[in-house]
DNA sequence: CCACATCTGTAGTGAACACTACATATCTGG
DNA sequence: CCAGATATGTAGTGTTCACTACAGATGTGG
């Protein structure tokens, strides 16, 4: 098999170039302009490398998740049901204000809505945050059989809870909310998985 | 003062079309095209009416947020702060999951992110947002100086708190979470505001 | 009925978009 | 060193976008 002229970049590091212009801009925002010039690169070669630009999305997406994956990991290794949820919302509340990053979550920033021809590319967010919703509902699963949380508790729905107040949170940490606000959220958020725990009346 | 030739069309029901074509593609997702069918107008009359696409948007805001104002006033009616979330919550799960509606909230649908050229539609949406949050904070700023809240807690984390989790249910009903799958994550943010008031320990 | 002002429909405008043809450059296998 | 294969840079492609010029239609005030 021929190997023909190499490739002068480096494909990760160019899809996290392209993941900020997707964070900052959403997927409709970005331009392939945008997304060249911060990646340093022509479009043949973006195309040549990700099919289109949809294509680039899910590989940017892909390098996301992979990324956050192995904090989720460390997410739910906490102990309790509260702890997996404090140390989930807490750590997304530095997280979407590191400004390391532009603000919020790509998965919410990426496109809540998109025109036509565009119309898969939220179902394709979504289905990236309920793999993050699975493996808390499995977790909290865990903690019901374990007895942390009352017999009386829903993992699904505390699950989707959690879930619902990070991309809020995310919303908000993109609209300007500063560290110390979403820290108040996640604080309160908290009380409520509390709530749920055993040895509560 | 000459009149001139009286429009053809009326504006509040062309702007009820307007409002569910930026709901359902976002800002930049919605064509003039789109609008325009939608309306049942030409291009020409669009324009003379609402100046260009930001301010049929602006328009379609206002008209959004004076419709969810009065329902807003009932909410904060409410007797209590925890009643004042739960009739919050819960009403959000039934409206974002009206089929007379597009899924979640035009707040939110909008735009979160958008690209270069209108930067200012996803900070038009927030300050629209806030003020919703402002309505709550205020109704919580009474509940604590009534003592239905503990006297530790902050109205203003709370009403945050409230705003977040709408947001996150919005996000969660444009991608297809259904009406049950919401109430119960009202459910649950439910507790968190039962925690902070008075009467429990 | 006339001067004027505003609206409406047709038919476009230039600009920006995602994407690509093509010639050239740089590699591997023989 | 040559043939085949893949990458790159230049310079476009057609399409769609938000927006508008213009002419005709329909109203008001005198």
């Amino acid at each position: 098999m021929r190997m023909g002229r190499p490739r002068e970049f480096d494909a990760e590091t160019a899809l996290d170039q392209a993941m900020e212009v997707f964070w900052r801009h959403g997927y409709e925002g970005a331009t392939i302009a945008q997304l060249t010039e911060a990646m340093g690169i022509n479009p043949p070669s973006l195309y040549a490398c990700f099919g289109n630009k949809e294509g680039l999305l899910k590989a940017a997406l892909d390098r996301y998740t992979k990324l956050r994956g192995a904090w989720m990991d460390e997410v739910v290794a906490a102990p309790t049901a509260r702890d997996v949820a404090e140390r989930m919302l807490m750590g997304i509340a530095d997280k979407q204000t590191d400004p390391a990053n532009p603000p919020g979550c790509l998965l919410v920033q990426g496109g809540i809505a998109c025109g036509s021809g565009s119309e898969n590319v939220p179902f394709e967010l979504a289905a990236r945050r309920a793999q993050n919703e699975d493996q808390l509902r499995d977790r909290f699963v865990r903690a019901k059989a374990e007895g942390d949380l009352k017999p009386t508790s829903d993992p699904a729905a505390l699950a989707r809870y959690v879930s619902a107040v990070s991309v809020g949170m995310g919303v908000m940490a993109s609209s300007g909310a500063d560290r110390e606000a979403l820290r108040q959220v996640a604080d309160v958020a908290v009380q409520a998985v509390e709530a749920q725990s055993a040895g509560r009346t």
